[in-house]
DNA sequence: CGTTGACCTGGAGTGCGCTCCAGGTGAAAG
DNA sequence: CTTTCACCTGGAGCGCACTCCAGGTCAACG
């Protein structure tokens, strides 16, 4: 069971330092260990969520939403059923950007090419 | 040439008259005609404009580079190899952008039949 | 002609998600 | 030992892209 400083988790994350202590203070995190000093000290499963969160965040997630799946882990094995409930819900928003954005691609494509015609 | 309201121009683009004021304070869109009573009335090319403006804004553009984008326009047929390279960075960004959520989308489609598994 | 409703302006306010700061503590390197 | 450095806290500030508001003007319908 390795721990790691917050400078270990800014690295393995990508999240600055600030934001890892706002996720904290909102609750997104819950209340990570500390050492003597007071100084965090992140578990493995704290990184694990953390890369969960990234991967929420990344895809447009809001945090709201992000605390209400929180809370659902939070609630232990019952609300596995929310919580796929929540992500096949989240997973039909990703999958609209990415059918807009083909979309809109289409769009820029065509502009580009009538560029270039007219050069 | 038919001209269009403000109401007709909200119904058509989907962006609000609040964000079509807007973006004429700010130099996206250049300065809207007028009727004798003040009143705005937006030309075929306008609504163009703007659907071009809709399209790159849902694709994440920031409005600093669409305003750069409109220099160009206004600019003349010389900077159309600008416009050309400036969207073509920008068709690189949304491709990144559909790659990055086919790969989030992934995780989280893993994570579903994880959740799955256990129930 | 009156009333309703679309529209006008300048400027303030909002929501989101961080990001920065001041002022401090404790630990580790030379 | 001392200096440097990572980290701490509470709270203020920021950037973006709108969004809302007060207080007003016109216009069009019945």
């Amino acid at each position: 069971m390795s721990v790691y400083t917050p400078a270990e988790v800014v690295e393995e994350t990508g999240f600055s330092l600030d934001t890892l202590r706002y996720y904290e203070k909102i609750g997104l995190l819950e209340r990570v260990e500390r050492n003597a000093a007071g100084q965090r000290r992140f578990s493995e499963e704290d990184v694990g969520w953390l890369g969960m969160i990234r991967c929420l965040r990344d895809t447009g997630m809001p945090i709201a939403m992000l605390l209400r799946f929180a809370e659902l882990v939070r609630g232990g094995d019952d609300t596995i059923p929310d919580r796929i409930r929540l992500l096949e819900e989240h997973d039909r928003q990703v999958q609209a950007q990415i059918a807009n954005l083909a979309e809109r691609q289409n769009y820029i494509h065509r502009k580009i090419s009538y560029y270039r015609s007219v050069l």
